[in-house]
DNA sequence: ACCTGAACACCGTTCAAGT
DNA sequence: ACCTGAACACCGTTCAAGT
């Protein structure tokens, strides 16, 4: 099984490592297992990767990298920015599995570090610069992180929980999302002003 | 050395996990460990609270009632509710090992429970009721989340970044939560409305 | 330069057996 | 009911040794 081995370098080790995390989930990244998965013996991978955290860098960097592509929508600087903004979590969610992963690393930021530049752009575009800009881009970070974690919150194999149920349950997230960004967007982001 | 073991129960086997994170930082959590610190074999632990995954969900739970003293400031209802909110935030942190504990295993909404209650009432009080208030708690929530994480982001030993020093390097993660979270308070609970 | 078998020092968890 | 020694089935990582 697995593919006939071209050469096997630094990119392919990664590439494989996402595919065993969005077909197995994030628990199923071993460096035995992924050794397993390339055919080749496990101190292998450390000759390429050099260990798990850079393993898991690189692999949240290349998929941060593939997020990038979802086209921006709508007409007025706060719909173009606000549908930015929904890119990220959209994109992240799409591929629970890795996010997963890379929230349990403390690698979430690293994540949504190439999708910053869609949404800077679109920040710039509306106005915006210099402080002004940045403060806008960090709390669109903080309202997705989060929104990323709560969402995916039941990913984790934790006991279940009474109170939350009430408070969650039934929740459409995305909307929440939405609604949540939309906060922040139109507190950032000058709105039409009536001629 | 240890204390006098008075008799070992579910509650004094939590507090000395907690103790020994808040020590020692997140990773020290190792039952073994535990068990070390508490002079009794690994399987009494295992008796004791069931799995590593239930301790941490014990452990988290008593952070989280521990958390709910802070003070609620401010004249009007925006004030309090972003006061209330706030302190979700600063709690956390004083305490970002057990913080981070809990965003490793997927708890982090657990940890913020029991200080929803008073969040809650404070936005009773503003006038909130029904889907509003719920609205406005997730949102909430929501930013508190984001920034936890962002903050504790260099807390896990991963690799440098080169691109995020420039958007994060000497931010002041405090004023972008107070900034962040005064946006969605702002767009859910209602201001002074001039007579 | 690239790859390996074998080992080191750990994990979480279980289980028969003790009192 | 409470606690243990010993084991099972894993980990990440290293290292001498191969080609």
């Amino acid at each position: 099984m697995g593919k006939t081995a071209t050469k096997l370098g630094h990119d392919e080790v990664v590439a494989t490592a996402l595919d065993l995390v969005v077909r197995e989930g994030p628990d199923a990244l071993t460096m035995r297992r992924l050794a397993t998965e390339l055919d080749v013996g496990t101190p292998t991978i450390y000759w390429h990767v050099g260990s798990r955290d850079e393993l898991i860098t690189a692999m949240v960097r290349t998929q941060s990298r593939r997020l990038a592509d979802r086209p921006v929508t709508g007409g007025t600087p706060r719909e173009r920015v606000l549908s930015a903004a929904f890119n990220l979590y959209a994109g992240a969610i799409e591929h629970r599995s890795v996010t997963s992963l890379a929230n349990q690393s403390g690698a979430s930021s690293l994540l949504l570090q190439d999708l910053e530049a869609v949404l800077l752009a679109e920040l710039e575009a509306a106005g915006l610069a210099g402080d002004a800009c940045g403060d806008a881009l960090r709390s669109i970070l903080v309202v997705v992180t989060g929104a990323l974690v709560l969402t995916l919150r039941d990913y984790a194999h934790l006991p279940e929980d009474d109170r939350a149920a009430t408070l969650w349950a039934g929740c459409d997230l995305e909307a929440l999302t939405t609604e949540t960004l939309r906060a922040v967007v139109h507190h950032h982001v000058p709105g039409e002003e009536p001629t």
